[in-house]
DNA sequence: CAAACGATTTTCT
DNA sequence: GAAAATCGTTTGG
């Protein structure tokens, strides 16, 4: 079943990025369907947050989206080149968010292969933010849409995560951050060979 | 209006 | 393991 609204828009931010986990993240661009699992998520807590873009409740029109209500997609390109996926949560004008770094490739994997430029299935293929974007064909015009149903949405297939294959640490490329760089709000599955190991360390 | 920087990935050594 | 690529957003003048 897709996600309804109500998941989103529960106030505790890390909690909802610990429960993503196993969920199933679907596009369907193109007319092709494309998924993964989800494996690894991070939790961006607003204007508590320095690590946030809304940090400090800064509003712009790039952050605009992070004040929508939960269950928006929240698209932002990185660098000039690379596109990172977001997901709303929490209620308007609270600008909370998690940021999805990697799934486990499930449907479509032929028009990932090729959004990626490769011919053999691998872990790179979708381990880290950028790569997952690209290989699932999100895009920044496609920041602002609605999770609740096509062209994107992340879906419940019963899969359970249990606590113990939960490993949670502190996020990546957030440094400048300080002391909430420390925050253990990261979370991946453990194991999973397609968790992005981070800055390709 | 100009300058600096980044929630990263890829490629080369 | 280290460095470059690359451009929209933010910040300062």
């Amino acid at each position: 079943m897709i996600l309804p609204e109500s998941f989103y828009t529960r106030k505790d931010v890390v909690k909802i990025a610990k429960e993503l986990l196993g969920k199933v993240l679907v596009t369907e661009f193109d007319n092709v369907r494309t998924s993964g699992m989800i494996v690894e998520t991070e939790a961006y807590a607003g204007p508590a947050d320095k690590a946030s873009h809304a940090y400090g409740n800064r509003r712009t029109n790039r952050t605009e989206v992070m004040y929508k209500k939960g269950g928006t997609a929240y698209v932002y390109l990185c660098y000039g080149i690379h596109h990172l996926f977001n997901v709303v949560t929490n209620a308007t004008d609270v600008p909370h968010a998690i940021l999805l770094r990697a799934v486990e490739p499930l449907e479509g994997i032929e028009t990932m292969l090729l959004r990626r430029n490769k011919v053999k299935l691998q872990p790179s293929l979708t381990a880290g933010p950028g790569a997952m974007s690209m290989a699932l064909g999100i895009h920044t015009t496609d920041s602002g849409l609605s999770l609740q149903g096509p062209p994107m949405y992340i879906e419940d297939r019963g899969i359970k995560i249990s606590n113990k294959d939960i490993v949670a640490a502190t996020r990546v490329g957030v440094a400048y951050a300080a002391d909430d760089a420390l925050r253990p709000y990261r979370f991946y599955i453990k194991d999973n060979p397609y968790v992005s190991k981070g800055r390709g360390l």
